[in-house]
DNA sequence: ATAAAAATAATAATAATTTCTATTATTGAT
DNA sequence: ATCAATAATAGAAATTATTATTATTTTTAT
């Protein structure tokens, strides 16, 4: 099936490359809307999934049930604030041979690994101590 | 409220004490229902959650969308196949001060972080050679 | 043995996501 | 520009994992 241009995943992927807070695809959704109002839910499900395939988007799963979307799709690691739920980037190097120590004396084959942290943010940390 | 003995609880937590393959919910519940044929589904996810806030198991997100639960509280880190979905226990050491590595020059406070390999494991690879 | 409190079974509800289908938009060829 | 093919869409229904509700049954302290 030979991808056809749709206005929809442009948009879609328009709104995403300028966002930094890793939305939801019901985030997506509801911003989207605006300029589709009767754009379907559907369809941005399809279109994330299909411009993560195409690695042209990163899909993060930060353990709360919910997939986020990702603009980014260079290896780095996400910080999910257990107070507000927010995810944010983090600025560390990559954890190094940690595939290859997971390698070691195991029977199958290592592809690669999910690490995320979690904490409160500095916007929560600051409000609990008003 | 003050935590009474339940028959179903007992086999609940038995049965996942004589696994290491880390079933879902659905997994317990369909094998303690041969010992208890009509207990209900419901039971078996108020029970593990119950347990795992405990801290008497745990439960353990590896990114598949279901939740897995395991018999063994100590930290130590999962492998999924992408292949045939297992969950196995690895055999490494514990990632040395990598939450303090992503606390420095982060606004917030890491309180822990959610690491998982996955990658295809010794008994998929064995098959696909056939 | 009894009664209060907790746990259960069965079912309904919810949330995130996927699938289905009839219609619409895009594209490559005329 | 027109036309057919086929991919993409909107809207709705279906699925999956999980949680909540409620009437009934177990457990346990007296």
């Amino acid at each position: 099936m030979a991808l056809k241009y749709s206005r929809q995943r442009e948009a879609i992927k328009e709104f995403l490359c300028g966002r930094k807070d890793h939305p939801t695809a019901d985030g997506v959704y509801m911003e989207v809307r605006k300029e589709f109002p009767n754009i379907s839910l559907g369809t941005v499900y399809r279109n994330l999934t299909l411009l993560a395939d195409l690695g042209e988007i990163a899909r993060v799963n930060v353990g709360d049930g919910v997939d986020h979307f990702d603009p980014n799709t260079k290896l780095h690691y996400h910080f999910i604030c257990r107070e507000c739920g927010c995810v944010q980037d983090l600025d560390i190097d990559n954890i190094v041979n940690i595939n290859e120590m997971a390698n070691a004396n195991f029977d199958g084959e290592i592809g690669g690994n999910v690490t995320y942290f979690y904490g409160i943010c500095g916007k929560c940390k600051r409000r609990q101590r008003s």
